[in-house]
DNA sequence: ATGAAAGCGCTAACAG
DNA sequence: CTGTTAGCGCTTTCAT
């Protein structure tokens, strides 16, 4: 049956020979079933499974001005919050029949700068991205250009771009109102990078939550880093090796939990009994480690389908809502943190 | 596809005309600096610089018949070992500046022949994927068609393509060797899912190198299952239900692994006294639990990378050699397995 | 060293 | 309902 044995490929010319027809009515007949003969359809479709016709996208994405395709610029594929953001863009895209080129941009602003102009070059009908801050200018004149763009996760700062993240503050506010609801009252931070929204949010958060019970962290009491296992690792390190440790401890995303982890195996410290902890991000082995982590939990399959969701209804010129979109986080509660004991009648 | 609601994005033309020459002198300017005078060069590099020309590369791939872009399909890009796959290849492809269009399958065949069919028409290079069964006419097809194909991590068994595994069957004898080294004479298997090579692969190494030793594995003491959390959880769950349940039990990835740590916590489990415990595939958390993960672990970064050299060394003609190319696995010892207590020899 | 012109494979008028 | 034709933006002979 299938005899392109070997070579070129088909093209619309070889299957319209092949059904005796013209080359426009293929196009048609594969574009536009309905106008075009029934019977002349089915030849024509006939023909082109015979021959393995497949359309040559780059043809028809040039001859259309675009393509039913997006970009996406992911952060870091390996940490599985961005591979779970990268997933639920790409569902949300395949079952609406658009592919994803999906790019890495290891946190790097001049990778970023060269996949957003590599994506322009494609004619992507958009791009969701995960942006560094500096890419501000460069996202900019891509959405000032036409190219619907929506960010997530976090923000650059870019004018009229749409953007969809975790309400960051709120859930922040979530983990210290449930520590100081246990009673605690000296709490440690470990907050990740605050060159990043995320991060300066979910600290900012804390805080402010704080301040309602009139605590206020000491500066040793904050520990920013990358977002990064061992950074985890050492800011866990350095703050505990002071005198008068906290008694409960969040840590602002998932990467750094692990390090704290590791940390606190080695230096023999106890959860809960000597350290309440609490994360931000839920991670499959949350309820794997022991204790199982109590963390507040992101929205982040949904966060990459409503982005995507954001694009493809610009794409198709769709009423949309502008700004700044925040999903919810949720809490959720499992063994690692306790009541705060009265230090007057321990130890 | 909509149309720009900004300034249409300058082309060659407008360059030209910017520049004064004529559009081929702009496209030489730009693509073979060298056949062009060097004054009107910088002149024309000018030009494109102010007009913020950028080219349009679904016309020059349509050009030139083809582009420096490789498809991707990874089978799951949510486990870690596929995303790190993925960003194997994605690094090295764009260390060579070539694109990586990526693809996620979820194991499903249909996605995937869906996929191949589009990856062909936006005539990429080369398509690397983690192959499903069900796909293998479409990737023979394809490769026939003159695409360079390589699988990774599994095989589909597609004639003529190569592919880069990992050496699963003499991982899997390593890890049983060191149980049998360790005393042990009571194991268990679970082996994920045996439709996929790699889990074929790795039961049978487990289990040949245990007839080394004359020990042949009941039925009741193998659990093949899905690649999941969940069923890591249920396999343990039966196996540990029966009356004499192994001493050593060796998990041949880490998705299901996660659930069976979940199970020995709730079955109440010491690991390593109950039970010795033995992984394949390491993760960021395997040293972050307790006890830490003894491990066959694979070059899971080097797979991909390894990957997208081989796509793109054929791409470029260069020699390449066909066939299955294995990595190495190495056990990592950690403290999830101890020295069987029970009879005889005590070292 | 530069320009004119011919397509790459496809879609969309515009005719018939 | 179907065929003819004109490009989409680019690279590349082939002239000049």
């Amino acid at each position: 049956m299938a005899r392109d044995s070997g070579n070129d490929p088909a093209d619309l010319e070889s299957v319209a020979k092949h059904a005796g027809v013209s080359i426009s009515t293929v196009s048609r007949a594969l574009t536009r079933p309905d106008r075009v003969a029934t019977a002349t359809r089915e030849r024509v479709l006939e023909s082109a499974a015979e021959l393995g016709y497949a359309p040559n996208q780059l043809a028809r994405s040039l001859r259309m001005q675009g393509s039913k395709t997006i970009g996406l610029i992911i952060s870091d594929i390996l940490v599985p919050f961005h591979a779970e953001v990268a997933k639920g863009v790409e569902d949300f895209a395949s079952e609406h029949h658009y592919t994803t080129i999906l790019c890495n941009s290891s946190e790097n602003g001049n990778k970023e700068k060269q996949y957003l102009e590599l994506l322009k070059g494609f004619k992507v009908g958009g791009v969701i991205l995960e942006p560094t801050e500096a890419g501000v200018a460069t996202i900019e004149a891509l959405a000032r250009a036409g190219t619907p763009v929506v960010e997530v996760d976090r923000i650059s700062g870019a004018k009229g771009v749409r953007a969809v993240l975790s309400d960051n503050v709120a859930g922040a506010r979530q983990a210290a109102r449930y520590l100081l609801d246990l009673g605690h009252s000296s709490f440690g931070v470990i907050a990740g990078d605050i060159k990043i929204t995320s991060g300066r949010e979910r600290l900012k958060g804390f805080q402010d939550e704080l301040k309602t019970a009139k605590i206020k962290l000491e500066p040793g009491r904050i520990r920013t880093c990358r977002n990064l296992d061992e950074s985890g690792f050492n800011a866990f390190v350095e703050m505990f090796g002071h005198p008068d440790p906290p008694k409960a401890l969040f840590v602002c995303n998932a990467q750094m939990m692990g390090g704290v982890l590791r940390a606190i195996r080695e230096l023999g410290i106890r959860v809960p009994k000597d350290l309440s902890l609490i994360g931000f991000d839920d991670s499959t082995w949350g309820s794997v480690v022991d204790p199982p982590l109590t963390v507040i939990a992101q929205q982040t399959y949904e966060l990459g389908r409503m982005a995507a969701q954001m694009i493809l209804d610009s794409i198709e010129g769709k009423k949309i809502k502008s700004g700044i979109t925040r999903l919810e986080t949720r809490l959720i509660e499992r063994e690692s943190c306790a009541r705060a004991v009265s230090s007057l009648r321990k130890r």
